[in-house]
RNA sequence: GGUGAGGUGGCAGAGCGGUUAUGCGUGGGCCUGCAAAGCCUAUACAAGGGGGUUCAACUCCCUCCCUCACCUCCA
């Protein structure tokens, strides 16, 4: 499988040989979670899902930074710990992204519990004076660094130049970043030059390296950490360890909304939570994959609709498969149509993860249910199941089953309401197909049958 | 100003040097006790502007214009 890498500039094949180690830069908890962090996640689960579908093994290892100052602010704001807060919305992140049938990492390390880790990356820095002590902490001295900007593509001079970057007096270089921030306010910890607390790029430098090793397969994140966050990760792991970080840097498009990045500053954030009150984790999750990874999803309404409206679609046509019980003829050539989109739905995915025409397969396979409903048999209906569920697994797409109990109570219910049917009995016929919506299944009636759905 | 990614039909969005992607939407029809859906059919002569390369460019090259992101914390 092939993944465009930041770094090279190329697609390049994941390294499958033996285990494929990802590492995925994860949120700072001071807030809720948004669509935006969905969908970079999302696009790593589902690279996680297809290439464990193929039967290489993962190792997913994903941070949450629970040290910054927007924590700390947030905690003397509501003048409670910082690691209340932290500790509030990590538990808010798994409650979101289990419902968002996002797969559990193998570690989800907190900068916290790693201080010491970080630590001794800092001290063998300092050692090797790639890194100095000035007053307000500890810095990693880019210029010590000579690929330092090899990632961002950007040249130290033009970074200089710009007037953006922070002048402060403490560091020798305005480029310098802190490895450690002095500081006596919660929370702090002690260190060989000082109280204080870690600086942000180190705690993935530390725990990558702790979990996965000095070269492993995958790094990666949004976008935006390209600069400066994942340049200074390269800086300080290549400087401390002296061999190439990650084999392959993958970034993740940014959510816009109105065609601006959905961010706290903007006000502009959908959060997860309030998303998950009007969609289907189904929906959101293809909205998260329906353009490519690379390129930025502009949010609205509409396009969240249109969406559900295809869901509904391939909901539809599974219901039909698993009520499917006549036999019959088959249709002509479907073993070679099926395989056809089988393989190109996997090709798909190889190819630098092009989810929008993995789901485009994935919706023909849909259209086949719904146009030749005449055709299909129970046997075929199972072979279709099949290579169905196979493809809702890949994308993390799940529909609800029903016991085999229920669904013979369903039937018996469907029965009896056709019945009703049968001698106009109308009002006690809706009376049945109400009974079932309460209970979560909705009824639709074809010509020779009644679909029954559960309702997401 | 620097760096990167883009500009495709009403909207969303891929692929591809030469054969209408696809989906949504919209019009018409079928089906139908109602509901909800589904199916059929029609519909867009799309490629930011200007140059080039080529027998042939949406696809390659150059140039201009525009958009977004990053250059400060950010998925």
């Amino acid at each position: 499988m092939k993944i465009f890498d930041t770094l090279s500039g190329n697609e390049k094949e994941i390294d499958s040989s033996g285990k494929v180690r990802i590492y995925l830069c994860g949120v700072t908890v001071y807030d809720e979670s948004h669509i935006g962090h969905a969908r970079t996640i999302i696009v790593f689960d589902i690279l996680r899902r297809h290439l464990e579908s193929g039967g290489i093994e993962v190792e997913l290892v994903q941070n949450f930074t629970d040290v910054d100052d927007k924590i700390i602010n947030r905690a003397k704001r509501e003048n409670v710990l910082a690691s209340a807060i932290s500790s509030r919305y990590i538990q808010e992140y798994y409650d979101e992204f289990d419902a968002l049938n996002v797969k559990r990492a193998a570690k989800y390390p907190k900068a916290t519990e790693h201080i010491q880790d970080m630590l001794n990356l800092v001290q063998g820095l300092v050692d090797k004076k790639i890194a100095y002590v000035s007053k307000n902490g500890v810095y990693f001295s880019v210029a010590k660094f000579p690929d330092y900007g090899k990632l961002s593509k950007k040249k130290t001079e033009d970074l200089i130049s710009g007037a953006r970057v922070e002048v402060d007096q403490a560091k020798n270089d305005p480029l310098d970043f802190a490895l450690w921030k002095f500081s006596d306010s919660d929370p702090s910890w002690e260190s060989p030059w000082g109280r204080g607390r870690p600086g942000w790029h180190i705690e993935c430098s530390t725990m990558s390296l702790k979990y996965l090793g000095e070269n492993f397969e995958i790094h990666g994140g949004g976008r935006d950490l390209i600069f400066p966050h994942h340049e200074n990760e390269i800086a300080q792991s290549e400087a401390y360890s002296n061999k190439p970080y990650a084999k392959i840097w993958m970034h993740v498009g940014m959510i816009t909304i109105d065609g601006e990045k959905m961010s706290k500053s903007l006000g502009n954030i959908k959060s997860i939570k309030s998303l998950l009150k009007s969609w289907s984790p189904n929906v959101l999750r293809i909205f998260c994959i329906a353009g490519h990874y690379s390129k930025p999803i502009d949010y609205s309404e509409e396009l969240l609709k249109e969406h559900e409206t295809n869901w509904n679609k391939a909901r539809l046509a599974y219901h039909k498969l698993i009520q499917t019980e006549k036999d019959g003829q088959p249709i002509e050539d479907i073993d070679s149509t099926l395989s056809q989109i089988k393989s190109e739905f996997s090709k798909a995915i190889d190819e630098n993860l092009n989810t929008h025409m993995a789901l485009s397969a994935f919706y023909r396979l849909v259209t086949i249910c719904l146009v030749n409903e005449e055709h299909l048999t129970k046997s075929l209906s199972e072979k279709i199941i099949s290579i169905f569920e196979e493809m809702m697994n890949v994308l993390g797409l799940r529909i609800e089953k029903v016991s085999e109990e229920e669904k013979v109570h369903i039937q018996s219910l469907i029965k009896q309401r056709e019945e009703f049917r049968q001698q106009k009995k109308y009002e006690e016929a809706d009376g049945i197909r109400d009974k079932l919506a309460a209970k979560g299944i909705e009824l639709k009636d074809e010509i020779h049958q009644t679909i029954w759905m559960k309702k997401e």
